[in-house]
RNA sequence: GCGGAAGUCGCCCAGCCCGGUCAAAGGCGUAGGGCUUAGGACCCUAUCUCUUAGGAGUUCGUGGGUUCGAAUCCCACCUUCCGCACCA
């Protein structure tokens, strides 16, 4: 099958009729959005999920009768492009093979790519023309990139109001620093691309003579229990001048503090030998505590000096048992926590048997103990002001009084950038933010969010978390690609920061494409009338693209992969209820999963990147939707299963080859003719349902797999009357078959609505309307076909007989009022068996079940264990004639595949033929079979 | 730690939102049969236990609970995976 030609066959078609081209007309609006790609490489079939799901959604809304925009843009803001062009420069022969054998890149165009813009240009075009391929049906016109001049018009105009509106401040911010480059380190730049996280220490000064002791420590609160300070005697400590005070250091720590923007001047060494035996005023004002010597000092962590609570502390209470000798120090307890003793470090160091200090096990056991004070401890009543605090107030207490005012970062782990030099913890003092943590500010997104609808429901609990933790966030930075802050050139408005607001720019993006307005145009005073309605607009076109964005704002669905839920999502909501009146707030989100490849996360070290482009050459684009669609369901994440690609191909092959011009049918439909239109009117109704809640995979399972074995079911059973199916009937289905594949399989379906002679196009079709009323006769009779099909079959198996002969005695009328009856209770809630008895009792046709409440009970059982539909079925149908149906419907079907004889005798009709007495069991859906 | 997701019949995985059609779809594996010179591919049948009448029993991480009825709802616990900021 040649998907290949087909696919460009419709494509070719769209393009010509402008069928995606949207602009204002008379018809409803949905603005349609998904986050724009990132061009730093070709796309793989892990984004191609996101925007398939965005496409289809489109797609669906166009057939629902909206006027639906569905744009698309490039992302160029950032560092990833900066670093990949320097990668390239330098020979990195990782990135280069990866551009030549994953992605196939031609050579020339590799050697342009030390320009970082032209990286991007060449995978923004490789990525459109993927898109194409794929059939996304995108208004092209509204193209753009983030570097564009009139994006950066509207950068500057989001910035400034911003700023306008007291969100933007500035202050200091740690970041992770590469001291070679001068610029801040993010994981992208980091070897081996290293998270550069850190710690934050407090640092307590002890007092020794006119010197001051520094300790770094994670625990402030347990300074009451200091006995000693631990100095490390093989290491030369630096005597320098730290913001005018004399402090006693490590080399490493002295380094650290002059990124912090500590004022440090030296002033000689000192060795860790010569410091034990000094003593040392600790800061809340007790009694001094010697210097002891402890090789666990490093140097490189905190201020090379450790304060000692060896009652507290593993590494602090062995450390003292190394030492031995008499005038010890004798621990202090502080913190009472039920389940740890006097001495937690002592038990647990006894308890892991551990021999000395360099023993590995302290970390654990430090680490054990700290929680379990945390969350458990209560300070004693040794701890002067902090006496019966819990500890987790005990150490914001203790650090506000005795602490610095300031903390000491550093890396948790060596980072080194890629230019080879180790990065430090630096704070930016002038780093520019946004202020998410104000609080007006979130109480307006969590409005915006309330009233929004986020598909699946199940995520819609994370944002307001988000909301909960979401503090101030650096939204410029020094270098990359992008848009200077208008008030700071030396900074660039940073590439999460950029994003957020972008949907409206689509709508003016069209105006600028056209050359109807030059980027100088978009002045802050033109794009607040824009996007504000402020002011009078300075030209007709600035009015017409006001217009627009009043016929297109809000968004009214942005789709997205989960992981940009705690970020770019959250940020979304924020910055429209910042910018924007409440009626231009984002209606809808819509979430998904990442895609998997055979278990595991696609990455260019595995190998296992299939790029988009590549897979829609081999297997053709609907085949390649459909498995990525049918792979999971949204949230989930997909494991892609490029096995399952020929199957799904052969599939649509199949019923496009189904596809032709079809015949009238015989006029009357038989039983089973109305079963399988009320079966096509079911799935319309429930795929309809599953698209409304973007459960994209459970419609298309609907429409390809769970339909296909009704008509199964229905050609078996017109064959067994000796007839072939109503080809009327075959086309009704086929025909709404078509129309919904097509959001997913547009070019398939597009082609089978031509082979159909529907006219048109599929994709500019109505979506098919279930129509009708429910027809409870038709599904009811038709259960009781295949259900007795099935107990034949079960008999059969258990037996091992091969039957000569089958008699089916079907309910008599007594036996089916009474059933009736019990169906009505049911629905009506009253399904006990004592109410359910006494309403039959009282009724005169259904009063013999005295004699027999056996079948009461029996027939309650089966009525409860029936889905509330099929009981809704039973109950509307009213009585069926059993016999007829059975002797009509399921006689010729079950003498076809049983090869035997059937009888059908109604129970208790008089001299019927019984010879095993069954008869007397039948009970209405649940004939009584003898088998002979 | 905080937040999120998940644990299903040998394996993978569907079902859970909306309780009953659920001994639980599909795929793989396994066994038997068909086809074939053989292998592969393909097709059919079986695949929790018991059962020569459509049945019964025990199952969906563990333990409770709600209900006439729980894989599905509620509570607790155990285990695994993911995110946690200046980075797209």
């Amino acid at each position: 099958m040649n998907w290949r030609d087909i696919d460009a066959k419709w494509q070719a078609r769209w393009e010509e009729g402008r069928d995606f081209e949207a602009e204002p007309d008379r018809r409803e609006k949905k603005f349609i959005t998904v986050a724009y790609p990132y061009p730093n490489s070709p796309q793989h079939l892990g984004h191609g999920r996101t925007y398939t799901i965005a496409d289809v959604h489109a797609r669906y809304c166009r057939m629902r009768g909206y006027n639906v925009l569905f744009p698309m843009g490039f992302h160029y803001t950032g560092t990833p492009i900066l670093g990949m062009a320097r990668r390239i420069k330098d020979g990195d022969p990782e990135v280069l093979s990866g551009l030549r054998d994953i992605f196939g890149v031609p050579d020339d165009a590799i050697a342009t790519f030390v320009d970082p813009m032209k990286i991007a240009d060449y995978f923004r075009a490789e990525i459109r023309r993927g898109m194409i391929e794929i059939g996304y049906s995108i208004d092209w016109r509204r193209e753009f990139t983030t570097v564009d001049p009139a994006y950066r018009r509207f950068v500057e105009w989001q910035v400034l109001r911003l700023r306008d509106r007291g969100l933007i401040g500035r202050g200091s911010h740690p970041v992770g620093w590469c001291p070679a480059d001068g610029n801040p380190v993010s994981q992208h730049d980091t070897m081996g691309d290293v998270e550069p996280s850190f710690t934050e220490y407090d640092v307590m000064l002890f007092k020794s003579g006119g010197r001051r002791i520094p300790v770094a420590t994670l625990r402030p609160e347990t300074v009451h229990g200091a006995t000693n300070i631990w100095a490390n005697p093989d290491v030369e400590y630096e005597v320098a001048a730290v913001d005018g005070e004399e402090w006693i250091i490590s080399k490493e720590c002295a380094a650290k503090l002059v990124h912090l923007g500590r004022d440090v001047e030296p002033r000689g060494t000192v060795r860790g030998s010569e410091l034990v035996g000094a003593s040392a005023e600790p800061p809340h004002g007790g009694p001094p505590v010697p210097v002891l010597p402890a090789r666990f000092a490093d140097p490189g962590t905190g201020t090379g000096l450790v304060m000692s609570v060896p009652a507290h502390a593993p590494y602090d209470w062995q450390a003292l048992a190394d030492l031995g000798g008499d005038d010890l120090p004798e621990p202090v307890t502080i913190i009472e926590t039920e389940g740890l003793g006097d001495c937690p470090a002592r038990e647990a160091c006894e308890r892991l048997g551990i021999k000395d200090q360099d023993d590995r096990r302290l970390e654990e056991a430090t680490s054990e103990i700290y929680g379990k004070e945390f969350y458990g401890g209560r300070m004693t009543g040794a701890c002067g002001d902090l006496a019966g605090m819990r500890v987790a107030e005990a150490r914001d207490a203790a650090r506000e009084g005795l602490a610095v005012p300031w903390r000491l970062l550093e890396l948790d782990a060596e980072v080194k950038c890629r230019c080879g030099e180790r990065c430090v913890v630096r704070v930016l003092d002038d780093q520019w933010f946004l202020n998410y943590g104000d609080d007006a500010w979130k109480r307006d997104a969590a409005s915006c969010l309330g009233a929004m609808e986020v598909l699946p429901p199940a995520i819609k609990q994370e944002f307001p978390r988000v909301l909960e933790w979401l503090r101030e966030r650096a939204c410029a930075r020094q270098r990359g690609l992008g848009t200077p802050l208008p008030w700071d050139g030396d900074w660039i408005v940073e590439s999460l920061s950029d994003s957020v607001i972008y949907m409206a720019f689509y709508v003016v993006a069209r105006f600028v494409g056209a050359g109807e307005v030059s980027p100088d145009e978009l002045t802050p005073g033109a794009l607040d009338h824009v996007f504000l309605g402020i002011g009078d607009p300075p030209s007709p076109a600035i009015s017409r693209m006001r217009d627009e964005f009043l016929y297109y704002y809000p968004v009214d669905s942005r789709h997205s992969g989960r992981d940009l839920v705690p970020n770019h999502l959250t940020f979304f909501v924020m910055n429209h209820a910042a910018l924007f009146p409440r009626e231009h707030w984002p209606r809808q989100i819509v979430v998904n999963g990442s895609v998997l490849m055979d278990g595991k996360k696609m990455s260019k070290s595995m190998g296992n990147i299939v790029p988009l482009r590549a897979a829609v050459a081999e297997h053709g684009a609907d085949p390649v939707r459909l498995a990525t669609l049918l792979s999971a369901e949204l949230l989930q994440d997909a494991d892609m299963d490029m096995g399952a690609v020929p199957g799904i191909s052969k599939r649509l092959e199949a019923l496009l080859g189904s596809c032709g011009p079809g015949g009238a049918g015989p006029g009357a439909p038989a039983a089973e003719d109305r079963w399988m239109l009320e079966r096509l009117r079911r799935t319309v109704l429930a795929a309809t349902s599953s698209m409304e809640g973007m459960r994209l995979r459970e419609a298309l399972r609907a429409v390809l797999f769970d339909i296909e074995s009704d008509l199964q079911w229905w050609r078996r059973r017109s064959r067994s009357k000796g007839k072939e199916p109503d080809p009327s009937i075959e086309r009704r289905v086929l025909e709404a078959r078509v129309l919904m594949l097509s959001p997913f399989a547009p070019h398939a379906a597009d082609e089978m609505w031509e082979r159909l002679g529907g006219g048109g196009t599929a994709a500019r079709s109505p979506w098919p309307e279930p129509g009708g009323a429910a027809d409870g006769a038709a599904a009811s009779s038709e259960g009781l076909v295949s259900g007795t099909m099935e107990d034949i079959a079960r008999i059969l198996r258990t037996t091992g007989m091969s039957p000569s002969r089958i008699t089916i005695y079907a309910a008599g009328a007594r036996a089916r009022a009474a059933y009736q009856a019990i169906l009505g209770a049911a629905a009506g809630g009253g399904a006990d068996m004592k109410s359910v008895m006494r309403g039959l009792l009282a009724g005169a046709e259904t009063a013999w079940v005295k004699k027999d409440p056996g079948f009461v009970q029996k027939c309650l059982k089966e009525v409860l264990s029936e889905t509330a539909e099929a009981r809704a079925d039973r109950l509307a149908a009213g009585p069926l004639d059993e016999a007829a149906i059975l002797r009509d419907e399921l006689a010729p079907l079950a003498r076809a595949e049983f090869g035997a004889e059937i009888e059908v005798l109604e129970a208790g009709a008089p001299g019927i033929r019984d010879p095993r007495g069954k008869a007397a069991h039948a009970r209405p859906f649940k004939p009584a079979i003898l088998v002979e």
